[in-house]
DNA sequence: TAGATTGTTAATCGATTAACAATC
DNA sequence: TAGATTGTTAATCGATTAACAATC
């Protein structure tokens, strides 16, 4: 417990409070009332001591002996990622990608709606896409100036990735989902958050036996 | 420098070495020769050491004075992440995200290749998705035990995402890329990343004020 | 040679875990 | 009450950084 927030929260911390609402999320759907950090963490594959450890950094929502309310700390949860409300997003490149983006359906009951979908192919400029217009990224700084967006998801080719980046950051958006496999450049302020399926798949490579073949 | 390997890698490390491949990659393309771990560092918002510090649980690659050979460290990394072949996919799941995933270009040079689709759905059996046909579910054990297969991807719904990821344990695979936004349960030895877009976006929105709409 | 940069060591920093008093 | 589990402290563990000798 602590008066007033003073010393900023471990940004590996933060990055796991996303995970404790998804399963929370799982658990009230599975009709659980109350969770235990031990079956919290067993779900999750952690210890039960860091995530009681990481929630202690925002407060006390917890009761000895029983465990969390699974409602209440998926409420404070969704506080304290600013998550009560649902953010705008837009959404750059109307590619494969940028449908199955605009076709998902997970986005809204976890707190973002894509609103804005932009490309510079003149092909696809009018053409719907998940209810949305394709607007031209000429529009694009207006537009999202406009309506105050600052969440933006970038899954154009990784040529364009950088320019785009540039242009979302100059209309104000402060927090980028990069599909695109290129480290962006940003200025300090700005949230870039990274999605490259290879990056991933090359990182498990390493654990694999280089096979015969 | 060491005679027989012994000391194992920690994993972040091993997380940040497809980072290095990428940009090397880019560098190439540009035409470097040679490339500094100031420069590297640079371009990947990481520190020269932290860059060194890597590299050198798998050897030395450099040289003083001058840096790294763009072209020999690249190799070097590509063998060090078992990527000097390509690597067979299997993907589970043919919807939207299945099929941004089937006609992405983007992983044949970087050492992987989707080989196989599958779904569990009649209307998509049998289908064309990016050249290959979609196949049932049913087949998939005797597929990737039959081809060998030690990779796959999951685009189903989060609700068949344990299941299949079972089966492809029972069948051999032990790289695992979920887009699933769940938690799989695996046993140990099969590893898996996870690619739930929400996730990055949550934890992003705890850096941005939230607004007053 | 002088300048630059590596590879490595030791110091620092930060995150995780173990343990337990508090208490439901 | 007895049993269970939290929140927190201190210890441990591990990762990052600073610094520099070696050397290209």
């Amino acid at each position: 417990m602590r008066g007033q927030e003073t010393e900023p929260v471990p940004d590996v911390v933060v990055s796991r409070l996303p995970l404790y609402l998804r399963t929370l999320t799982f658990l009230a759907e599975e009709g659980a009332e109350i969770v235990s950090s031990a079956k919290l963490a067993g779900r999750l594959g952690l210890s039960p001591a860091q995530i009681r450890k990481d929630l202690s950094h925002f407060g006390e929502f917890g009761k000895q002996g029983s465990g969390y309310q699974v409602a209440y700390l998926r409420q404070k949860l969704q506080e304290i990622l600013h998550l009560t409300r649902t953010w705008d997003v837009a959404l750059v490149g109307a590619g494969d990608l940028g449908h199955a983006l605009a076709h998902y359906g997970g986005f809204i009951d976890r707190g973002f709606r894509i609103s804005l979908v932009f490309d510079n192919n003149p092909q696809k400029i009018g053409r719907e896409v998940g209810g949305l217009t394709v607007l031209s990224t000429e529009l694009m700084k207006a537009e999202l100036r406009r309506r105050q967006i600052r969440v933006a998801i970038i899954a154009v080719p990784a040529a364009a990735a950088q320019k785009v980046a540039d242009e979302l950051v100059d209309a104000g958006v402060s927090a980028i989902l990069n599909y695109a496999p290129i480290t962006l450049n940003v200025p300090a302020g700005v949230n870039v958050q990274y999605m490259d399926p290879v990056v991933h798949l090359q990182h498990m490579t390493y654990y694999l036996e280089p096979p015969a073949q």
